[in-house]
DNA sequence: CTGAAAGCGCTAACAG
DNA sequence: CTGTTAGCGCTTTCAG
């Protein structure tokens, strides 16, 4: 194995040289460092991953933590996670990979042993247990997703809010001036991630703003469910001509309900949804939607983490603006 | 930090007692061991991953290369990540995620500056670029998929062979006597691997052993070629009852063109595929079926690189038997 | 702009 | 069964 030594006599220079030569820590002239340069080409140099740790405390590894939970849309963690080691190696990082299922003293063992320099955690839950031993670990960490207590630490994820919003804009510009919102099961807006009210929030404010009747729907994830919640949405407002769904699971049921009871899609009613492009690509009638970006939520996840372990201040939260994408479920309403 | 000379001091014993009680690697008297133990649970030590990476020449880090090719299935690919580091972390090691994006450069970083101690490849090619590389490697490696020329290197995945033989067993064993295989798409039979000849290899095997009427269909990944072959094998093959689906990319389509046709699946017409158990579940009707057992093909990975840590031989092909999920698409044969 | 040298924290001979 | 000690290969003061 060649080392730092075997690079500065060949270069004819100290080992520091060569160092610095290499990290840019010190002014070099041009010419030692087209000597060292040279050498350490010649040669094949290598520096040693661990000494590099051991002497500078800096791994220059980055933990992500995936979830397991099923429910979690696969491809989703998958992208974000191919973002995570592109925008990492960008910034001459790599990334360790670990479960949720190692739970905390995952985290306490990757950062206490100094493996990691800082971690991005998945699916932070409303009531996260992690959350103490966050503040209490001495490496950064950026979660992805809110929870409901977030003070000293760094969270970001899609604007759930704006994307609210966004679809009923949508549907206003569409002419639309009756619409609903089918969202998550019930049980969704207790537990687990905040994300479901705030679009809760969001299309509230824009069907207010905009003067449009509305209604909100929690709807199981069951196609039963979205059968009733179609057959309850056609009988309470008859004049409905837009919807906003929130809830991967019902979309393709809740369409094909629609269809069954004499709705076309956009024909009758137009339909908006928050789901994974995947999704809203697929379905028979592809769907207008607003995707998770989960590409650059990573890349901005590995970005304010970057920032932190250079000791700059990031905001505490960061919320990523929605884009929708037309397909072809929604239309300009049918004015008679 | 607390180091292992806080905890030697606190227990009374030399560091290298503490070192040797933590690794096992040579006989510590009950009494010391336990007070050790007691004192690095008091002091709360954990042993710098650098220190010991740069001491021990391990990193304990294994790399876990992953494909980014469309065409792959992604939650295969997240079935076997989450597999390989459930079982490294078993073995006391962590897993370190590159991207296929990477290439040969990343391979070679991550080897040569010992961040890793060996690797696992996803998606190998016949005729891969990176074996040449692996070979020169001082660290093991194990590969998922079989290039051409492997002498040298340790190869895992599903024996192919064996399940084109066990898709024709399970029909024949309905009392199917005329069977046809649909497979890949003609160009995958040259490039990519060499899966797609060997699911060929076992078909014909078992329905020349069965005295099985066959034919073999190579189809593009489109609804059209589906149809078309479709509509060929019910002109070639009228007494056709059986066949077996190695495209995952037509399967649905191809079920439909059958039933179109005239034909009930499985009244009229068998079907089996080799194929992810997602997609086999999914259909309308849930088809009988081979899936790709990425969980165990992580797992056995792993342990294959374990032993070649440890200095072990192991064989250069491993071959996993396949497995058949019974579901709606197969029946035995309408005896007249 | 460059060198010398003192560690970083741990493991593994070597010695008893 | 346990202790002493010499590195592992690099970074980073300190000194010039």
């Amino acid at each position: 194995m060649v080392k730092i030594t075997d690079v500065a006599r060949h270069a004819g220079v100290s080992p520091s040289t060569v160092s610095y030569a290499l990290s840019g820590k010190r002014p070099i002239s041009e010419e030692t460092r087209q000597r060292v340069e040279a050498s350490i080409r010649e040669l094949g140099y290598r520096p040693h991953a661990g000494a590099r740790a051991l002497a500078s405390s800096r791994s220059n590894v980055l933990a992500l933590v995936v979830p397991l939970r099923t429910g979690i849309h696969v491809p989703v963690v998958m992208q974000f996670a191919v973002s995570v080691v592109t925008t990492a190696r960008r910034h001459d990082h790599d990334v360790l990979l670990l479960t949720q299922e190692e739970g905390e003293e995952g985290l306490r063992r990757v950062a206490d042993t100094a493996l990691v320099d800082a971690l991005i955690l998945m699916d932070v839950q409303l009531d996260d247990p992690r959350l103490p031993l966050l503040r209490s670990l001495d490496r950064p960490s950026v979660m992805i997703g809110f929870p409901a207590e977030a003070d000293g630490l760094t969270c970001i994820d899609l604007d759930f809010k704006a994307a609210g919003e966004l679809c009923v804009e949508h549907l206003a510009q569409l002419g639309h001036r009756v619409v609903a919102l089918v969202g998550s099961p019930p049980e969704v807006y207790v537990r687990q991630t905040a994300f479901a009210q705030r679009v809760v929030q969001g299309f509230t404010a824009a069907t207010d703003r905009n003067g449009l009747a509305s209604t909100v729907h929690p709807c199981e994830a069951a196609p039963a469910a979205a059968r009733r919640v179609a057959e309850q949405l056609l009988r309470e407002q008859p004049a409905l001509t837009g919807v906003v769904v929130h809830n991967e699971a019902v979309l393709e049921p809740l369409i094909d309900a629609f269809e069954q009871l004499g709705l076309r899609v956009p024909g009758d009613l137009s339909v908006t949804a928050i789901c994974p492009d995947e999704l809203a690509e697929s379905l028979r009638v592809p769907v207008t939607s607003i995707a998770l970006p989960s590409a650059e939520v990573g890349e901005r996840a590995v970005e304010l983490l970057m920032r932190k372990l250079a000791g700059d201040d990031v905001p505490e939260a960061t919320l990523l603006p929605p884009r929708l994408t037309r397909r072809a479920s929604t239309a300009p309403r049918d004015t008679p």
